[in-house]
DNA sequence: TCAATGCCTTGACTTAAATCAAAAAAAGCT
DNA sequence: AGCTTTTTTTGATTTAAGTCAAGGCATTGA
């Protein structure tokens, strides 16, 4: 278990930050802890405040009268969340949710901007953190809105694969229904996918392991769409 | 035709900012000219610098090979675009065309990184406007995955009904080939909703004048879909 | 006024993916 | 282990939306 300080040194927010503004930043963190599916925050929440994984995983999405869920992201040790609504001042634009035992930094919105006003290096790195955050939701929703399911599923297939630097042996972060909603599917869908996928020798499953036994006709889905 | 200095005092971005912060930031615009249809940059263009609408409308695009476009966003005056790579340090994560005749002001990336580390309070600015950005695409994202055709469709009549303050008279700001990508549709299944939401006496259609006919199916077709 | 161009609509058809239902497999628990 | 609970898979069916093709309407301009 690491303590707050060297949390908060693994944080790409606050790298490159001098000594005394990390103390500073050390002393309005908050800890908090949360149990397996235990709610974080819901859309349209008042956000008084922004949150760092020290430990665990936590899931932000959105949810549909009927049931259904979009993950928008799912975040672990060292990832930022909720930041928007502490610049933008309004409330959360989507729930979150611990899928894992978790523990959290939070940091009030308040004293935050304080220290935001006075270091401009820190605003920097916000700044940084929030464009990635822009770039990401952009390539999200092109996959949404102009790949069909086997494309998305390729896509973060070959995404995992560099993640994981396994070469072609990836494991699966997330349970095959929760992949589902994040790819903006559900289980049964996916599954057939997979299953085809499967019996045309791109791949190759064993529960959450898979490996990439044809990786040009991957990245050729990716691209172009059509299984 | 407004001069640099309204315009610039005309975007959130720069608003609150002291006189001679804004003179800074005057001497650092550089005044750009686009033809309708003209791009102003693609996607993976390094991304040296951002820009403000001074006049014109100008879109945000991702393409999928095959043709079909998804609008993320569309841009009129006062409003800035391409921020991303000034912060990510990264490329441009989607195409820029003018849509009319436009005048845009281009900010460098370095000059305009420059001011903004000396001064915290245009960063607060940039991170609103960042926030309120990544808000939007939280929305986007929810109603592509969730919502089918007809929902987003009513979504974005109320949205415009309210942006334009007009009752229940609304004209469409775009063509509706475009609004069909906005909306991640294409134009043949926007046309049949339309006759279909006009048949059942939700809307009423003239060319790009709509009139909303009943408000509360409107209201509920966009919250929980089916039409 | 009449062609010409661009934009929108309509119809017939195909297809990807959702839904409903149930079985099979895997993971947890006592 | 044996039981329960959750997750995943499979099958049959429905449905929303995309594709292809043709026609209509309106604006522009010679």
């Amino acid at each position: 278990m690491k303590n707050i300080l060297e949390i908060i040194a693994d944080t790409s927010l606050f790298n490159g930050l001098p000594e005394n503004q990390v103390k500073e930043i050390v002393r309005i963190a908050v800890e908090k802890r949360y149990g397996k599916g235990e709610i974080i925050f819901l859309e349209g929440d008042e956000g008084n405040g922004f949150y760092v994984v020290a430990d665990g995983k936590v899931k932000i999405f959105k949810a549909s009268i009927n049931g259904k869920e979009q993950i928008l992201h799912i975040y672990g040790p060292g990832n930022p969340f909720g930041e928007v609504p502490v610049f933008s001042g309004k409330e959360f634009p989507a729930n979150a949710q611990a899928m894992l035992k978790s523990h959290l930094l939070f940091f009030p919105r308040t004293a935050f901007v304080e220290l935001i006003t006075t270091n401009p290096s820190l605003a920097m790195n916000m700044l940084a953190v929030l464009s990635m955050r822009l770039r990401e939701f952009t390539v999200q929703i092109e996959n949404l809105s102009l790949k069909e399911v086997p494309g998305r599923l390729s896509s973060y297939l070959l995404y995992l694969a560099d993640e994981q630097k396994s070469g072609t042996n990836i494991f699966l972060p997330i349970s095959k229904g929760q992949l589902a909603s994040l790819l903006g599917t559900i289980p049964e869908t996916l599954s057939r996918i997979f299953a085809k996928m499967s019996s045309r020798n791109l791949i190759e499953i064993n529960g959450r392991k898979i490996k990439l036994l044809d990786r040009s006709s991957l990245e050729d889905l990716a691209e172009h769409g059509k299984l």
